[in-house]
DNA sequence: GATGAATGAGCATTCATTCAT
DNA sequence: CATGAATGAATGCTCATTCAT
């Protein structure tokens, strides 16, 4: 009632960098262990099958005793949207592909990063991509933006390629669309696209994207 | 109980065409009409949250007697997995595509086809992307399997194409993976595509996808 | 969700007058058996300590099937103050008493009428005094309203009383709050005044309540 | 986590007028923090509805650490009877009411003592009003003696009253219970009262309760 | 004494499905 | 075919109390 809910800023990956790791780890580890085996049982099962005894279960930690972590069965699945959501893009900040000064080359690297991103959390991103319409409309709300924010950072990228003519598609935003959306192909389809290993999907991900966006390549 | 919200305008268009008046044809319609209804709940609610008493509210049939016609909860899926997969398909092989001569004609008219289709029943889309998980085992398999097989299709179309050297890809089958996911873009993203008309996004869609493919398009 | 709770002015007492017994009798039996064995229990157990189980095993009625009767078990209890508060006021109006002529005579006629109806129904009363604070915040207003309607009658009583010189008190709306409340000496106080035959305490009640009114009484 | 609302200022009165120090002060300090704030709590919300997480975080208390104190919520709600009950009948024992030789003026004094009394905690009144239920069967006993007792007292006093002819009623017990009863209108229907201050709703009471005892009052 | 994690029974409510009529 | 009451297992969540530290 009067508790605060959503207090879950404190999974962030970077807690990982901190030189300080004398916090209420136990409490933490707790909770990102629910996390984990909560997000494997909603792969496995999907989000409305997944029952809170299945995941006392999982986890073993007594069912009551579970929500001294989390607050409710909806609260597992947005945090573990923020889990896997948010390094993505954490990870595309951080490499500083914003400064780089050939778009050519930006582009490559962006892509490849997001791509080997999605590629090892794949059936999270699937999960993700079935359960958004479970999501609390507020959360929604975030998770569509930080998705659309995603877009628009390729749609930078795109423009200034662009403008130094080394670019050539006819609308920007559309391209950046596409782009990300070809990001999920394997999440997605991985079940017709077991032959490949995964460096070669990588690479052919790569060229067929980037087929559409630079002229000649390769 | 004052219910009057049994809006019953929506017999299956198909039934209406039929030239035939089987003598069953009551209960299809009642049947079709079902699927119709409880589609457009899947896709606004979610399967999971719909509940038969939704459907038979929205149906205008009695929930006892909704079992008449079909056998489970599951059954109404996969029916609805049936009505709105299938047709993309036969309208596919109906348009004699598969006899056409020049590749590049012949994978932009699919391409085109394909992508209408799918923009018209995108929400239906949408849910079966969100619901395969639910489907039994059994009907799982079938699903993917008319999905391969579309894959399938536009491989045939692509290697003929590269034969003639009029494509250019690295992996034909790859490509063919790539552009089947494309066709998608539109369900799973619309709502940062918003901005676009159905003819621009179709022009769009199609340029992009094409690029990949055919050297020096347009 | 969207059905409409509370629909519940079928069980006013009248209905058993009614001539005409052709209606969802069943249904509506079946909710007043509910009513009634659950009044029962709040009343021996407390609203808090019956369970839904409890409701279920008393009425005979399955503990799911018990929500097509009623809508939940805070609906119950609403239920309850309506079937049992409601007559008191009703059989009030009923008697004419409002348009009695000696105020006196309206006074002591009015008097008895609520002390046998409230002593008749004692157990119910005092589970209502208990269990006021659960009633959800709309429903307490209403029942508020009408306790304070029933005051208001007898201060209209009571004030025309002193206009014509009958009766004598410094406070109209005081001495009527009074009364009212003195009317459930018996269900508050019952287990110090099982002495009492129904008669005598009838008797006793009534004297003693119309002595702070009336000037040499009796 | 980050609460802040421990509003310790609430040590009870009790304890500071004593001149003793005892050793175990400190426990008791705590203990009687724990009945107050419970029975706030109590008054507020409910005893069923207040939880020990409740009282915990109100006292400041660890939640383990509450048993240290009491021995169960029910222990709680006893001890709370206790605390607001006894002081009642102290009072007016204190006060040599016994003694004094005057009934009409030993009625005055005792209903007047007992009217402020119960005036000023009335919410603790309407508490136990409530929950009587709740109690344990051997406590509720001694709660119920502890009332009849206080009847008692006053069917002593209306008696002499009765023999010195200075009361009239046909039957002091059944009078004395009336009386008490009247204590407790404030607290039972205040919602309805508040157009009167202490001093008005005070002279009001005791005069409308005296006039069925003392003939001829004022 | 103090802590807060752990326990497990219990609760109201939901829902797919069945079945007598 | 049609009805709608009946079934009962399941679900998310709560909470008084215990206990190792």
């Amino acid at each position: 009632m009067n508790d605060t809910d959503h207090q879950n800023k404190d999974i962030s990956p970077i807690a990982q960098d901190a030189p300080d790791p004398v916090r209420q780890e136990g409490t933490n580890a707790r909770k990102n262990k629910i996390i984990k085996k909560a997000t494997r049982l909603f792969i496995k099962k999907g989000y409305a099958q997944t029952t809170m005894r299945d995941i006392s279960k999982a986890t073993g930690i007594n069912l009551g005793n579970l929500y001294n972590y989390i607050s409710s069965k909806e609260d597992i699945l947005c945090l573990s949207f923020e889990t896997y959501h948010d390094p993505a893009m954490e990870w595309f900040r951080r490499e500083g592909i914003l400064e780089m000064e050939d778009p050519k080359e930006q582009l490559q690297k962006a892509l490849r990063q997001m791509l080997i991103a999605i590629h090892d959390v794949m059936s999270e991103v699937l999960m993700m991509y079935r359960e958004t319409r479970v999501l609390p409309p507020k959360f929604l709300k975030i998770v569509l933006k930080k998705e659309g924010d995603l877009v628009s950072l390729f749609e930078t990228i795109i423009t200034r390629g662009m403008e130094k003519k080394v670019f050539n598609v006819r609308d920007p935003f559309f391209a950046a669309n596409m782009l990300v959306f070809q990001l999920s192909l394997y999440p997605l389809r991985s079940w017709n696209l077991k032959r490949y290993s995964r460096e070669e999907f990588l690479a052919l991900s790569e060229e067929t994207i980037l087929k559409a966006i630079v002229p000649d390549f390769p």
